[in-house]
DNA sequence: CCCGGAAGCG
DNA sequence: CGCTTCCGGG
């Protein structure tokens, strides 16, 4: 005997015979697999730094790095042996923390991390700019490997709420419907104002049951496993990476840097 | 430790 | 493009 509500809830979504609980937990961070072709495969691009942060910080890899303080924020423990990790996955025997972090500062201007200052060995990804996955079942959609599971201390924003949804141990109550689809931003965008600065995820109209499949489909021009197509025309993950991470140089000439609020609420501020 | 410019590589 | 390497400066 069951609440009602609480089981069975998201079948046609993938999801079966999960508790509300159960299911906020179960979010999941999928990369494409190209993330994990060796590098000297047809079509496959090398691992990127964050990727392998993400990794290693899912799998709780002890010591070296994990999560601490803050959501998103994580502390380096011991920055010569995460150097030599990241070293070996790279194939660069000569890799140390000072070079390592030289690329984590790259990741400033893209606006995939942050410095918390003050704390040493300490920064803070910026999960607005990341992609996730709200993939409830287990089996990993086709083409993806799934690198993280589990209780995830990511800040996971509904676009127009700005309150998270999920984090670490404090898990706030959720609403019964499908929370959080990926959102990659069509490249024509019709309110660019609007949209800079929100969160790269899209919050389901509250419909229960909903398909989200068809919600990403329609809603997002992704395909089922919840990447986008790899249309003809200039919609790989080429051009993805490049709408959210790429051309923001940002120079501050003009001091127009104020971003749209929901943005600044968890890069900028304390 | 942390920061970013500069150059170079695949 | 995403680092890697190197480095002067704080």
């Amino acid at each position: 005997m069951t609440r009602d509500g609480e089981r069975r809830v998201m079948e046609r979504g993938g999801v079966v015979g999960l508790t509300r609980c159960e299911r906020m937990i179960r979010l999941t961070v999928l990369f494409p697999d190209w993330a994990y072709k060796p590098a000297w495969s047809p079509g496959s691009r090398q691992v990127q730094l964050w990727h392998f942060l993400l990794e290693l910080l899912g799998r709780g890899e002890g010591g070296a790095i994990g999560w601490g303080g803050e959501w998103g924020e994580f502390v380096i423990r011991d920055p010569e042996r995460l150097a030599r990790l990241w070293g070996e996955r790279k194939g660069k025997p000569h890799m140390n923390y000072d070079k390592l972090s030289r690329a984590l500062r790259y990741y400033y201007n893209k606006r995939i991390l942050h410095k918390t200052k003050g704390k040493r060995f300490t920064y803070k990804f910026n999960f607005s700019k990341l992609i996730l996955v709200n993939y409830p079942g287990h089996p990993a959609a086709p083409g993806h490997q799934l690198v993280q599971s589990g209780p995830l201390p990511f800040p996971l924003l509904p676009a127009e709420s700005g309150l998270p949804l999920c984090g670490g141990a404090a898990v706030q109550p959720v609403p019964s419907y499908p929370l959080l689809l990926p959102c990659c931003l069509p490249k024509p965008v019709p309110t660019p104002r609007a949209l800079h600065g929100h969160f790269p995820f899209i919050s389901t109209p509250g419909r229960p049951g909903a398909n989200l499949r068809e919600l990403r489909e329609s809603a997002l021009h992704v395909s089922a496993n919840g990447w986008p197509h790899k249309s003809p025309v200039g919609w790989d993950l080429n051009h993805i990476s490049r709408s959210l991470f790429g051309g923001v140089k940002q120079t501050e000439s003009q001091g127009e840097e104020r971003r749209a609020g929901s943005d600044a609420q968890m890069g900028e501020r304390e």
